[in-house]
DNA sequence: AATGAATGAGGGTTCATTCAT
DNA sequence: AATGAATGAACCCTCATTCAT
């Protein structure tokens, strides 16, 4: 467990073998999905996938490899939605938490079991890349509402909000109203501290 | 890792006893916080505690166990902080957030493996009790302050401030400010709701 | 592989586990003996000295130690014979021989096996200290008959001898009259170059 | 790896055939010198070679096959130096031992690798023929100079000679004077027992 | 009560080899 | 002829747990 950096041991050329490697990326979700993160092992992914273990081997170094090929599937796919947003938006904080919890409900058990995973990394450069690029967005994003923020005050608002919607995902808070709390609490520190 | 329920294999009565089952607690402890979650087998766990692997089986049905037992020899610590706080105090707030982050900075390497291991655990009775009477211990020293509080706005209060808390723990946040930040995001949050 | 330094990962304390240590060794060598070197696995180790995997892993760390060990006994046995000859003997150069030979063809398929393993190993410090063992043991027995013997004479016939020895236990030359073959080589070299 | 019998899976007529099949033996004694004989593998191989694995297999039925071809290569520029020396010379000894030491330190980390592969086969036909067709070489070059020799003395002076070069070539002896020192050793057995 | 030797299911990974394209 | 994706047996090793002493 390093970083977040290893890529595929071979980049996959012909058709087949990029169809084979999202399904080991596939595989390894569904698992999360389906049972425990202690369930996941190389050789169940591998048959979940409908591949044999040496073909695993043969796109990811390591099991470490697929989890962090997965984390980067599912974070791209939110910085996608997230660098989508307008803005010049009045509502940028509303869809930004919508957008946040779409993606986490989208696939909740999943979202939860990255969740806890991510974290028992090492924090590597990546991680902190992403940290870093969610904190750029979102200035952007909010200046326009509540001017300049201080680095530490959008740092604890994107912990508030992210914190909000993993307990949602988690069952700990109801998900009903969940946008408006967080849209709240967010927007309730920010005037605070500003 | 089924849940938080199982007891200690016997109640130990003798001193010596007694002892032996907080010392390999506590090594469970030590070693969460100088290594890995990895790194924690239960024949380190007896090595570094003094005892035989044996010895530790007989204080502890399984692994599982120990972890169960620290846990909630963590969790009483906080409670037992928060309990103190009078009801009538106007800082309770401040209080309850003093002793959260006292508790987390105590000893902050364990206090992040634990809150790791803790969501690894299927969401057993014993978690959920524990999150129902910080409520309601909440409940009892916010009201005089922020009025009467709706269940779900004093359980999104406890998210915000406990998210916060750990992202310090884990160095997403500045320590400096902190308790601060935390006071602000839940008194803002409670006043924007009641 | 690094060099012939590791221990057994646990000292075996208790009679039993002594027992089990040696019959893991032991397993090893009937394997090299009875098979190839390829068939030498740790799980097939385990299985001929009768004890599970979890059971040889407790006293040896990898593989590597096992043959090490073995290694190690087998050095030491023929290093006793040779310590054993009285250093004003007259014929120390035909004890020697014998010694060499005995040890050799008392489990020729396994000399023959730990020549090839010992080279595969590189060349640690100890490895070279048994060559200088031999090399400081066979200049107290034959300066007597020969001389001051410089070093890279010394080792020059140690080699000669070996390689002979060695050929001979491969079936690459007859047994027959092997020992006088022996010391009419190292005889001649080093009258050759005294 | 049986014996060192098997012929290339087709005799390739064409000349990128041929190159082919050099290219890929090379990249096998390539890796053998600048890594370990663990690190040999067919995949590797291919790679070193610039073909693809599946080529490889077009040429060779196997891995054993690849070190067979290999072993023969080395084993032919020697046998074909050995039979350029002037059967009437009277330096013929010392020819053959600077033919022998020539090959061997031409590219020693090859030899000392080959030499330990070649001993890991079982002795089959082949290796028999080569130790049979040195030994033929050395009568007829030998006998000039010291009579009719026995033929296990032949095999003992070969055997001599070739163990010394080679503990030369793995750095047991020095270098320097080695030519003398064998020349020496196998010149003063020979007149020992003739 | 305590010890520590022993167990063995299970997991990560390699690599010789095959075969569809 | 060449490619390289795919295979899967086999291997090394860990660790939670048991049980004879």
């Amino acid at each position: 467990m390093t970083s977040l950096t290893p890529q595929p041991r071979k980049l996959p050329t012909q058709r087949r073998a990029v169809a084979t490697c999202a399904a080991i990326v596939e595989a390894a979700a569904r698992i999360l999905e389906e049972r425990d993160a202690d369930a996941l092992n190389t050789n169940r992914i591998a048959e979940r996938a409908g591949v044999s273990i040496g073909t695993l081997y043969q796109y990811f170094p390591d099991k470490h490899a697929i989890l962090v090929t997965l984390i980067r599937r599912e974070r791209d796919m939110l910085l996608a939605e997230l660098r989508a947003i307008p803005e010049g938006s009045d509502t940028a904080l509303e869809a930004m938490v919508a957008a946040a919890i779409r993606h986490q409900f989208a696939r909740p058990r999943l979202a939860a079991a990255l969740e806890h995973i991510e974290q028992a990394f090492p924090l590597g450069t990546e991680a902190n890349a992403m940290a870093e690029e969610i904190a750029t967005i979102s200035s952007g994003l909010l200046t326009r509402r509540f001017g300049a923020i201080r680095h530490s005050d959008l740092l604890t608002a994107i912990v508030i909000a992210r914190g909000l919607v993993n307990a949602a995902g988690e069952g700990l808070l109801p998900r009903d109203g969940l946008s408006d709390r967080v849209v709240t609490a967010v927007k309730s520190y920010l005037l605070a501290v500003t």
